[in-house]
DNA sequence: CATGAATGAGTATTCATTCAT
DNA sequence: TATGAATGAATACTCATTCAT
């Protein structure tokens, strides 16, 4: 009907940010392509004016999480000069900014309805994630901070527990409840690393921080998709 | 054509082995009714004679699956006068023994086409899973076994744990790697429980008696589906 | 709405009439399976259900008219103890038989929108009906009624000269047109051939025999695709 | 980006031959109004400036290169005081130029893909050329040099047997196989058009000149179109 | 002359489900 | 119990054409 012209990178990214928002909602298989051009406003040829299809879409905003994880961790580690401890401090930072930044993408991914991504993405975190920690630890062992001689499957473990820690909704916890658990995740962390207790005395203040701004009253129904 | 009758009951059990099957090799959203009657060798509208629709099959199947699964955890935990440790130990050996058991499923699980499956099968596993180590965990603090302010997280962490490091294709392991993947387990299950050294090894015999039989030449292709 | 139901080499046999008809009308490009399933009067499934695309049913069309066209010239040529005079008698009436009793189908190559059609068609009978005429030709050299140092190209000429020739539009010829236009056949053919003239004498009869109960009031209107 | 201004002539000259070129290479069909466009470099809209539809420029296209080769035909017979033997071996001559200097054309017409145009520029040529080659022909009958009682269909055979002939893949040939060729290709000729032997004995020396240059290791890979 | 974002009707194909026999 | 022909809604993708700038 009426044509409303915009830029190219404009358009592009308004296609993207209302893709993220009906993947979410709906699920990836479950939103058309219709579903995107109604809720952009515009007609459907224009979609493939933009991207060869609606897989290359999924790939695009996939590739950009993961890159922006990829380089969140990438910025935290290596830069030369810092102890283990500050690497893992930094590393936590970083995921911890990461989620906070793109709650809506990490809600996405507990949806189970968003296997796809899920996977694809958990796997191809892990492909970097890991040896990124079990360098960090062997670093730490050299340094005498921690203490394991199974560098490699500490790094699995530390990164396991900690993501079956972070499936915990937040949301439906209380503060003190959060001091808990984080307690918790302090000190099975020194455990598993071999690090004296008190080692990582400052998650609390990291998460402290983070944390700011949420209360336990953020809840939202997670709407059944049509089909 | 030739018109083959058989009882209920043991047509419908060949409908679902039939379908763990084709589910397996090309997932279950790739996998049509047709696929399905083809396989079995009947015409189409027999499928809806004994299902009301093709999800309600998956829905049958992930249900028997994860009913083995709270079954098996059941029959190791819930027996009276068992320590704390003894239950940990019948746990994964319960584990083993269903990943053993049903080693197309796990096999399954990590196929990323299944990820409906996997998504769903592992949230309502955890559901009752979770609560079980948690209070196996509670038992062996009150026995002085283990030593753990955080219980819950304890449970979580020593799952999360045990998941990540399950993650490794064993069938690309040596026997020697996996002896030392079991001493690394060993090691942080002890750790994050706060057991004693060697409280845990029994594990090496377990996991060698389950290995019987699997060496590192065990490859497999893994078909693509056609589609 | 109404369920029809009928048996499967009969509904195959509707849709491939029925798409004769609308590709003749409308041509292949421009008819589509909608058209198709709308004149069969059933839901677009069926078709699918019958045909693995619209391109499978060209095809399926079109091999069972070469077949028939095939087959026609086996069994006027491939006869032992026939004349080279003889079996080219049998080939002329064969085409003139085909073409008779598919009129439909030469009138729909006739067509320009039926391109494709036509030139796989045109092609594929060549291959066979070259090799064909040119023993012929070899044959009645051997037994001294042709005169020819060239049966390849002979036969080329053959053909291509009656081609071209029976390119004219019958319908619109008076009886009196078509004889003539048969005599300058004879003439032609028995000179390209190096034939005695009245070699061919008996061509006069055949048409007249196939000519009977056409007339020269034959005509029927092209409609335009719509598109 | 960087706005080239043209002259509306040579613009759409441009059009023309990238057009030519394109079609040639996939098929109009399967040419898109995009692959136009951005082998000119230039944008969409452009298109639409020079051409009222894609059609059009097929139009186009075709109308200039039949009316090339209307205009060859003409300006070799039309003019007076020519002989019909002159004429005839004009006429080849005119064929054979159109075809040297549009060899990329006349190949374009053995493509299968190109079925469109081949069939209608095959309709049209045909139009003017059987009154011409009829009409010389006659003259030919008045001057004594053929002898032939049917000049329509004489002119009909001699053209189709001429394209039947023409069909064989000159670039399969030897120059040996050649030579045979167009010996019986005038012998041929000679003989539908009742003409001495040795009338055409010029036809070795036309061709030879035109084949000069080609070998037959002349072998061209034929571009698969994309789609 | 030239740009390029925007339009939208058109099309083949899939597949879970129904139902008369 | 069993058959298999029939249904029809759903969906991704194409591409000639338009038009505001």
């Amino acid at each position: 009907m009426s044509r409303v012209t915009k830029k190219r990178e404009d358009r592009r990214e308004e296609f993207i940010e209302v893709s993220k928002r009906l993947f979410n909602k709906k699920g990836y298989e479950y939103t058309t392509v219709d579903d995107i051009v109604d809720a952009v406003g515009v007609a459907k040829g224009l979609f493939y004016y933009y991207f060869e299809s609606k897989e290359t879409l999924l790939d695009v905003i996939t590739n950009t999480f993961i890159e922006e994880i990829r380089q969140a961790i990438a910025d935290a580690i290596s830069r030369e000069g810092l102890s283990a401890i500050v690497k893992m401090e930094l590393l936590l930072e970083a995921s911890g900014a990461i989620k906070m930044k793109s709650m809506a993408l990490v809600e996405y991914f507990h949806e189970p309805r968003n296997k796809h991504l899920h996977l694809a993405a958990e796997e191809r975190v892990m492909k970097f994630l890991v040896p990124s920690v079990e360098e960090i630890i062997r670093q730490g062992v050299r340094e005498g901070v921690f203490d394991t001689k199974y560098p490699h499957y500490a790094a699995l473990a530390y990164i396991g527990a900690g993501m079956a820690i972070s499936h915990e909704r937040f949301d439906r916890l209380s503060r003190k409840e959060i001091v808990e658990m984080v307690a918790a995740y302090q000190t099975l962390t020194e455990k598993m690393l071999g690090a004296r207790p008190g080692t990582f005395d400052i998650y609390q203040r990291l998460v402290k921080k983070n944390l700011a701004g949420f209360t336990s009253s953020d809840r939202r129904s997670s709407g059944r998709p049509k089909r």
